[in-house]
RNA sequence: GGGCAGGUACCGAAGCGGUCAAACGGGGCAGACUGUAAAUCUGCUGGCUCAGCCUUCAGAGGUUCGAAUCCUCUCCUGCCCA
């Protein structure tokens, strides 16, 4: 049991505390784990596994997923780490991206034994009297312990006063559906630790915080999320999961290492490998090792040793003899990479010798092409395509 | 409700009648160097049929040969007072 105490430790932030952890697991049943999610962006990325897969490790020693989507409170939206307000969803919005966010959680979490429940079913019922007995609990002194409020309010920033409300609905949900354990990333403390509060108002055994390390983006200083661009996604293509996760810096290697792969980093490792291991690793985990393999051979000829013949590009069909650079390209981006780019913009491209025809620079904007099938064109840092 | 300070490009922030598509910083993109890493250096960063033209400085009007800059009204935010 001890052993259990330490594996499920490991990896997080904050434990409090392992003590209430140890009572609760003499208990002798199952756990209820809670993990709140606010479907605010669709797809999942490497940052909520982490989260994830330590739901996966409570869920293999036998307890009780709850995973709750926050139907409700996303369409408020979580002020934590925001300097904002964030912009509010709609319901529509907020379902279509919650089946999708499922979906892709059970990819790590077994969907079979996780008991998902929606806060809009006891919120958006909730009579105003309730909403208002419900704020009587809680103290607006407490509520702007909170250092985002806080900031904020140093800052002359300004704080609406339905963000205050949303550390009291996520603590609610713990009332709700009774969890022993709820789980969230470091900038969840607070909204946990009402949680545990509330708990205790009603009676209840406040529930065990357990909070893990944000995962640092591609940038390697923001945390990761979709709205900054910095993450890789948990159902993006094996070549392009590879090639985002080998620009990352050597110093967030040991960091991806154990909060994405769960794997002890070898320093005396050529960062090179270590990183291509770390990449090949992840492609495995969400894809599988054949996947994996190709796309670690393929990125070798693109950018390594091999050769880009060998390469697995996006083809794009020819184009008549003397074809304008500029629109060819724009459509490429277009059609292929589903980007929209202004003429502009590539016209900059091509300026800047971004744009590679066989490894030759084209720096002439108003210059025409003429290919040939199996011409490899390269457009920018990442993006390739062949004649085909 | 009263007083004051503000709203500028992705963000922060200059500009306060013409030389403003708008300084500077951050971010982003590209090139060089590399390990498609980081750091560093250089360039670019509203749009277009690109030596020219078009649409921008919260919104709507107005003054002026000419407005991001002046005036009026409206909307929004912060601070202080009630």
């Amino acid at each position: 049991m001890s052993d259990q105490i330490t594996q499920l430790c490991q990896d997080t932030e904050h434990v409090h505390s392992r003590e209430e952890l140890a009572e609760k697991l003499k208990l002798d049943r199952p756990l209820r784990i809670k993990l709140g999610v606010d479907p605010t962006a669709p797809d999942i990325h490497l940052g909520h596994a982490v989260q994830l897969r330590k739901l996966r490790q409570f869920q293999d020693l036998g307890h009780q997923i709850v995973l709750i989507i926050g139907d409700f409170t996303a369409m408020i939206g979580d002020p934590s780490g925001r300097s904002v307000t964030r912009p509010p969803l709609t319901h529509e919005e907020v379902m279509v991206n919650a089946k999708t966010f499922t979906d892709q959680a059970f990819l790590i979490i077994d969907k079979e034994k996780t008991e998902v429940v929606y806060n809009g079913d006891w919120f958006a019922k909730m009579p105003f009297q309730e909403v208002i007995k419900l704020n009587a609990k809680v103290t607006m002194q407490q509520m702007l312990q909170r250092e985002d409020f806080k900031k904020r309010l140093a800052d002359k920033q300004e704080v609406r006063l339905h963000e205050i409300q949303y550390p009291i609905m996520q603590g609610w949900d713990s009332v709700v559906v009774n969890s022993d354990v709820e789980i969230g990333g470091t900038d969840q403390l607070f909204n946990i630790l009402v949680g545990r509060d509330l708990q205790k108002g009603e009676g209840m055994s406040p529930q065990v915080v357990l909070t893990l390390p944000l995962l640092e983006g591609l940038d390697g200083n923001k945390k990761m999320s979709k709205s900054l661009g910095n993450y890789v996604g948990l159902t993006e293509a094996p070549s392009e999961m590879f090639g985002k996760l080998m620009s990352i810096s050597d110093e967030l290697m040991p960091r991806y290492y154990s909060l994405v792969i769960g794997e002890d980093f070898d320093k005396d490792r050529h960062p090179m490998e270590a990183k291509k291991h770390l990449a090949q690793r992840t492609v495995e985990i969400y894809h599988d090792t054949e996947a994996a393999t190709q796309a670690r051979a393929d990125f070798e000829n693109k950018f390594g040793k091999g050769k880009v013949e060998d390469a697995e590009l996006p083809e794009v069909p020819c184009p008549p003899a003397e074809t304008q650079m500029l629109s060819y390209i724009s459509q490429i981006y277009t059609d292929t990479f589903d980007q929209m780019r202004s003429n502009a913009d590539i016209r900059r491209l091509v300026q800047q010798g971004s744009i590679q025809l066989n490894g030759e620079k084209q720096t002439d904007p108003k210059a025409t092409l003429t290919l040939k099938l199996g011409d490899v064109l390269k457009l920018d840092k990442k993006r390739m395509v062949r004649i085909g």
